[in-house]
RNA sequence: GCACGGAUGGCAGAGUAGCUAUGCAAGGGAUUGCAGAUCCCUGGACCCGGGUGCAAAUCCCGGUCCGUGCUCCA
């Protein structure tokens, strides 16, 4: 069963074409201008879910996503801080991409950048300028809105009056060189000591919306099939492109499919510099691991909004550990078998399988893996190796290559190293403890008995007083 | 104001007509002390008002509330 997916532009769930050589997707990427949000998070993680299931059902994908490495806000913080654009530019995505390995998400088969794609985005404006579609302001090159009516609203279902009325009134009257508030700039022209580039219409600098459709036509030609990014750029970002490359190179649609992922709150409130609630990436890894964090986004489905509180982070901590803890319990990755014929695992694929096809509902998938890390602990306890190494099979699979929430194989081993090692170190010491306990116990000394348990407890080391006496294993991994 | 989306148990969050979602929290039990950990069990929901159906959280109509967007700004 192929993936269905929801396309903003029909509102209705679609099938995604498989059947040729492979499918193209474009995410629209971020401006590096400040460190990288938990919103920016949310949507590569969204955009490498997609990519992961798809893989994984054996389809080929070319994945690009672009850097918006000049605009305003660059330049406004290379300004504050009295460095070169890039500079900043370049910082943010250095750190961006390191957040990304972290949280595991798979690297794009390319990073295009506004300021290597000029060539290609220059050559657009001009063909659009010969067309019709665009003309030169005293400020710069904008797109004239009137020359394709029919393309508005295609994302927002919104008509050209109601943008004409303009936002309640509150659209200020328009600007120096646009003929109407509703067309958008393709090209400003440069002021002085501006970076810029040359261009036929003058030195100046892309506008925001013509590199992403320059970018897409450099990656994939006239047209793609996915593309999206968050929910935020439907309008006008999104309409924009469609404007300009279905007017540049006559192609409908340009994207075949439109995906948007929701956007992020936090305690009810829209996350925002001005509220003080804003976390970055970094401030979140910091509090919580990056696979926790990776965690709490895909449990939710990607269309959803999401609201980031202490409560969500607490739970997504607690359930990610139990799944690590019941992997390394098992022995790790290294021990994982098929889990064919074993009808509770195959009941759990099944239920998985449909809700991700059934527009990546991860959700549903967490809830399956849950449910699988509850029958690999009954399998840990009761010593049942073989339906451990099953369970551990289909864990690696979903929760690992499907979800990407297991660490690589290596960290994974690692940590099954050092607890076995730190096991055997120090497992005399706490046999003997316990039986030290035991005597205590029996002699009803509770006060001696919680002394050694204090003890035993600092060695990082939990106990389990069960039907067949006490059992221990380590705290940390 | 307009557009789009949403409203499910204490919380997060699935489910689109009849069948346990799941996890956290809560309550009960087991583990021959307490706490913790672990295991078993349980209760509890479908924003409001109409309508269609044998049957509605699920479909239709009306309302309320919330989120996002409404131009040169993710």
């Amino acid at each position: 069963m192929p993936l269905r997916l929801f396309n903003t532009s029909s509102r209705m769930k679609e099938e995604i074409d498989v059947s040729g050589e492979e499918v193209t997707i474009y995410a629209c990427g971020i401006t590096p201008y400040s460190p990288s949000h938990i919103g920016h998070a949310r949507q590569a993680v969204a955009f490498d879910t997609l990519v992961r299931w798809l893989r994984f059902q054996g389809v080929r994908v070319r994945y690009v996503t672009n850097f918006t490495d000049i605009s305003d806000t660059i330049i406004d913080a290379s300004k504050g801080e009295g460095v070169d654009f890039l500079e900043v530019a370049n910082r943010h995505i250095s750190d961006y991409r390191i957040s990304m390995k972290h949280l595991n998400v798979l690297d794009a088969d390319a990073y295009p950048r506004v300021t290597e794609s000029i060539d290609g985005i220059i050559s657009m404006i001009e063909t659009l300028i010969e067309k019709g579609n665009a003309y030169l302001g005293e400020d710069g090159v904008y797109f004239e809105i009137d020359t394709a009516p029919e393309k508005y609203g295609r994302l927002t279902g919104q008509t050209l009056e109601m943008v004409r009325s303009g936002a309640g009134g509150r659209v200020a009257s328009t600007g120096a060189g646009k003929r109407d508030h509703r067309d958008f700039a393709l090209w400003k022209i440069a002021k002085p000591g501006e970076p810029s580039w040359d261009s036929p219409f003058g030195k100046g600098r892309p506008g925001w919306h013509i590199e992403c459709s320059a970018m897409v036509h450099e990656h994939f030609g006239r047209q793609v099939d996915i593309h999206g990014g968050g929910s935020d750029l439907m309008f006008p970002h999104h309409e924009a492109e469609i404007f300009q490359s279905e007017c540049c190179f006559d192609v409908q649609p340009f994207a075949k499919h439109w995906m948007h992922n929701g956007m992020i709150n936090v305690d009810g409130e829209k996350m925002s510099k001005s509220l003080g609630n804003f976390w970055t990436i970094s401030d979140a890894i910091d509090a919580v691991g990056p696979m926790v964090l990776r965690y709490a986004l895909v449990n939710a489905p990607y269309r959803q909004p999401i609201d980031f509180n202490q409560v969500l982070l607490d739970d997504a901590e607690k359930n990610h550990g139990r799944l690590i803890e019941s992997i390394i319990s098992a022995g790790g990755i290294g021990e994982a078998k098929r889990w064919d014929g074993v009808e509770s695992l195959v009941n759990a694929e099944n239920s998985l399988v449909r809700g991700m096809e059934d527009d990546l509902n991860t959700r549903v998938a967490i809830a399956e893996m849950q449910s699988v890390v509850k029958i690999l602990r009954q399998a840990n306890s009761s010593q049942d190796s073989l339906m451990a190494s099953a369970c551990v099979g289909w864990l690696s699979a979903y929760a690992g290559d499907v979800l990407g929430l297991l660490p690589d194989e290596e960290t994974l081993q690692r940590m099954v190293g050092r607890v076995s090692e730190r096991r055997d170190e120090i497992r005399d010491k706490v046999e003997s403890l316990i039986m030290m306990r035991e005597d205590a116990r029996a002699e009803r000394n509770w006060e001696e008995a919680d002394k050694i348990r204090d003890e035993i407890s600092e060695l990082g080391v939990v106990i389990e007083d069960g039907d067949s006496g006490a059992t221990w294993r380590m705290k940390e991994f």
